[in-house]
DNA sequence: ATATCGATTATCT
DNA sequence: GATAATCGATATG
């Protein structure tokens, strides 16, 4: 039994909302396929306060759903060549969003594989599925031109997130991955010990500070 | 196991 | 015209 979370849910701190998707299970309805996976790694960024954040010049056309209610998809294209997933978080007119950073396949692998063009010869390769942002986003076929300003919070909606009961355990909290600014905040959560777990091994330990 | 590099295009300055 | 919240391939220890 799987159902979807309320828009009070990402109508609140970005910060919060990142740390209580964990365990929260991302699905996507497509004719009879049904692929679902578990959110294991996330990361918050936080409008206009934050440079390493779409969001930090202010409002553009691209970034828009940002800036809207929360609980929609905001899906970028980035480097010629991925597109990544966020939910919008914080009340309608203030910015704030969370990038879906790696999933732990639950249902529809075969569609996820087919989707990302792997050939399955052993177990570890479970991992190219959804262990990325771009990778979870090939998997479940996600595009900017589909699914940017879809709302997560209807199961009506071919892309939605749900809670199927699972109680997050072991939570960790560590600097982003992959950005140039502001790389110093630690606004990246992630299931400890979870090998579904998106970048080099010692990224899950909180960077020191300075 | 870790490091470096090229691909490729929407978006903003 | 420069940049980018990435990935996969290749090189090196």
């Amino acid at each position: 039994m799987i159902r979807p979370i309320s828009r009070a849910f990402f109508n609140r701190d970005t910060r919060r909302v990142a740390r209580e998707l964990l365990g929260k299970v991302l699905v996507r309805r497509d004719g009879d396929a049904m692929l679902t996976g578990r959110i294991v790694e996330v990361e918050a960024y936080l409008g206009e306060n934050d440079a390493a954040a779409h969001t930090f010049a202010g409002r553009t056309l691209r970034n828009a759903v940002l800036f809207g209610p929360p609980g929609y998809a905001y899906v970028y294209f980035i480097y010629g060549n991925h597109y990544c997933l966020n939910v919008s978080c914080e009340p309608d007119g203030r910015a704030g969003g969370v990038l879906f950073r790696a999933l732990e396949p639950l249902t529809g692998i075969e569609e996820m594989a087919r989707a990302r063009g792997i050939d399955f010869q052993k177990p570890s390769d479970l991992r190219l599925l959804t262990s990325g942002p771009g990778r979870l986003a090939e998997a479940f076929s996600i595009t900017r031109g589909r699914d940017n300003g879809c709302d997560l919070t209807s199961s009506k909606s071919s892309l939605w997130i749900g809670d199927d009961g699972f109680r997050a355990r072991g939570v960790r909290l560590t600097a982003r991955i992959g950005i140039t600014k502001a790389s110093d905040r630690n606004l990246r959560y992630l299931l400890g010990g979870n090998p579904f777990v998106s970048g080099p091994k010692g990224s899950t330990v909180p960077r020191r500070k300075k």
